[in-house]
DNA sequence: TCCAAGCATTTTAAGCTTGAAATATTTTTT
DNA sequence: AAAAAATATTTCAAGCTTAAAATGCTTGGA
């Protein structure tokens, strides 16, 4: 597809490109960086399990609903935390019996579900919330003042990236 | 709650510091990788499952036999791959039954279960390996020539502090 | 030798996750 | 208005994941 240039002398700056169809420095790129996230998921569920008998998703749920200050619908919530429907029900069973979420149908369309905050749960979010913050902070310590505001940018623009080719994969499905 | 001290003037250099006890530049840090990790992940599950039936923990795993040629202990897997033994052992048990991975247990040792890929195994992840190093490049293809290797030394970086933390994190719940 | 400690793996119970099928409701078409 | 399409959520079946307890084996002293 792409790298056909294989033909040109290559120095070091282009070694990227000199063997086509290699692709071995992406796949490194992308095991580094899920080594990077894996990382840090485990120690965030350990800790939230440890210090607050919780789970990652209930927090990432509510992190959710803290944000808004009406409620969202399921399908919102679904949307935002990218996990399919059938997880949001799940999961906000759990918040319910808590008593940490409730849940109710929209006044003016009975499909949907209205779900929010208790006090309670705003409460113990709150608790939580900044000890996380505190984790993330602590596990991103070693990196420079510049690293930081560069490393931001380029995940920026591989957010990009990432997103365009799956859009692009899409298209191509959908025309078939 | 917090950005209380607004009252402080601040210039460019000291942003990082200026507010006490704020790591929201971290927090944003932390969900943009997430993010991406998870974009990622998700389509390379979508397109195993539809191109080869197979899903992500499957495909891992069989990458880690093909690394060695002498085949691995569970342990070892476990170690690797950086989940729990017992999710090794159910992985392993679906891959076995597909006829792609034989395990036997050690001849000096009858604790131990030393597993590999079957002939099968091994053609059918050669396969599936050359795809997912072109969905991964594919994925990455939007970030520019010096970007991938920036991203790459950040990434390594930033390993470096988590791993640091953690290890910081575990050395103080030992000593109490 | 025996037995206590240590190890590798498996089992268990609980919870998360998904895609797809089913349900219930609303909106659009005819 | 009735039928059809669209939408929101739940249910289902299958599989992944974990921590902790159980099993079975090995090893290094008493």
């Amino acid at each position: 597809m792409q790298d056909s240039e294989a033909f040109r002398p290559l120095d070091r700056e282009t070694k990227a490109t000199e063997r086509p169809g290699d692709h071995k420095d992406e796949l490194r790129l992308w095991l580094r960086m899920l080594t990077c996230s894996t990382l840090i998921e485990r120690e965030i569920r350990r800790r939230l399990r440890e210090e607050f008998r919780t789970t990652l998703p209930r927090f990432d749920l509510m992190a959710q609903l803290e944000k808004s200050a009406t409620g969202m619908t399921l399908g919102e919530v679904s949307q935002r935390l990218m996990v399919s429907n059938g997880n949001v029900t799940t999961v906000v069973a759990g918040l319910v019996e808590e008593g940490l979420v409730d849940k109710r149908p929209a006044p003016h369309d009975r499909r949907v579900q209205v779900i929010s905050l208790t006090a309670q749960g705003r409460r113990q979010f709150k608790t939580m919330a900044e000890r996380h913050e505190d984790w993330i902070a602590d596990l991103f310590a070693g990196l420079g003042e510049t690293e930081l505001p560069a490393l931001m940018r380029l995940l920026g623009a591989t957010k990009q990236s990432i997103q365009g080719a799956i859009r692009r994969a899409g298209a191509e499905t959908e025309e078939e």
